[in-house]
DNA sequence: TTGTCTGCAAACACTTTGCACTTTT
DNA sequence: AAAAGTGCAAAGTGTTTGCAGACAA
């Protein structure tokens, strides 16, 4: 099964661990990112943390997935992390079915969120970031992140109305971002469609 | 191209039709649903405008279509869609290429809506119908209406801050409903997993 | 040793496309 | 007649899975 929004089961476990010694790199290509918080262990530790556990094993390509993940701080699907390891052959070669599986883990392991965007997978870094939302720019189609307590207000608020138990929520603005437009201000609108 | 959610290019026209003579049936399976606004022309006159300002034509395949579709007023994907047309061999067969060529042409038209939940693409009546967002039940996987105007200001005001031009959005909320809370409260943690 | 994990290839679900034929304009 | 639309089957995507051998515990 696949839910648009994955979050991690073990949640309580992972707030459990906000504040403390260990801090992510800060993002790279990131003008819009959010600052990473504090975190106890890193991303590996408590990855080996769920591993253990639940007895599942410590495998080589496991490590280096995660060291791959997250060196990179941006949105990614799997094409586009695949696209940036080893290739069949080379050292540290992982197979495509084992880089499904193992992005999976991480979402179990609340290292990564997940959602569906044109149709494909995307991840991001879950653990150790606050919450947070998208704006997603049709045209150049990039991501962007941004914060609104306000809206964690009116969710809980319009989900207690209804009588549900909210476990998440996905916001997304589409749109056009600041540079595309600018370059491309003059469009007629029958060049929009 | 697939967009996320597609908002239709012509929704200027679209505008120009609320609040007159031609109404909706009101939804059936639907103590959630919001009422339908009154609009000029019924689905099937705006789709011919549609077909006519291009040059399209009006096939027998697409008249029915647009009555099948327009006469329920759940959410839907291809299949389910598919699952209640005639079958191959009967009256009125269409073939499920033609169907997807042609939910995608409704999108265009501004008769429906579209996002991706699931995995799958999910249409829902759009012409006619006022701007709401989703709660989603993880559960059974139904799908709730809800509108809030406080959520459109959020975003617009978000939007405006990072310089954005806004096209739409996509809020889903999940959770899990009040009848799935009922039937299943006593769920312990390890199963929720 | 035991059970998990991996790579491979095949399977999958959903959607799109090329093409020859049909239909609308 | 010309252009667009349809059905079919085949091809695509993106992702999952069955299995035999490899490996961690």
């Amino acid at each position: 099964m696949r839910v648009d929004v994955t979050l991690h089961p073990s949640s309580a476990l992972h707030l459990g661990y906000i504040g403390s010694q260990f801090q992510l790199k800060t993002p790279v290509s990131a003008a819009d990112s959010l600052e990473p918080l504090n975190v106890s262990s890193s991303p590996r530790e408590r990855f080996e943390e769920y591993l253990q556990t639940r007895g599942l094993r410590q495998t080589s390509q496991r490590k280096f997935l995660i060291e791959a993940v997250f060196e990179e701080h941006d949105h990614f699907d799997a094409d586009e992390l695949i696209d940036r390891l080893p290739r069949r052959g080379e050292e540290n070669y992982v197979s495509s079915a084992t880089v499904y599986r193992t992005l999976r883990e991480f979402v179990d392991a609340g290292l990564l969120k997940s959602f569906q965007l044109d149709g494909r997978t995307v991840y991001e870094l879950d653990y150790g970031y606050p919450q947070h939302d998208h704006l997603y720019c049709t045209r150049c189609r990039s991501l962007f992140e941004f914060q609104s307590t306000d809206l964690t207000t009116i969710r809980d608020t319009v989900a207690a109305e209804k009588g549900f138990r909210v476990s998440g929520h996905r916001m997304i603005i589409q749109g056009v971002c600041r540079d595309c437009g600018k370059s491309r201000r003059k469009k007629r609108k029958q060049d929009l469609v």
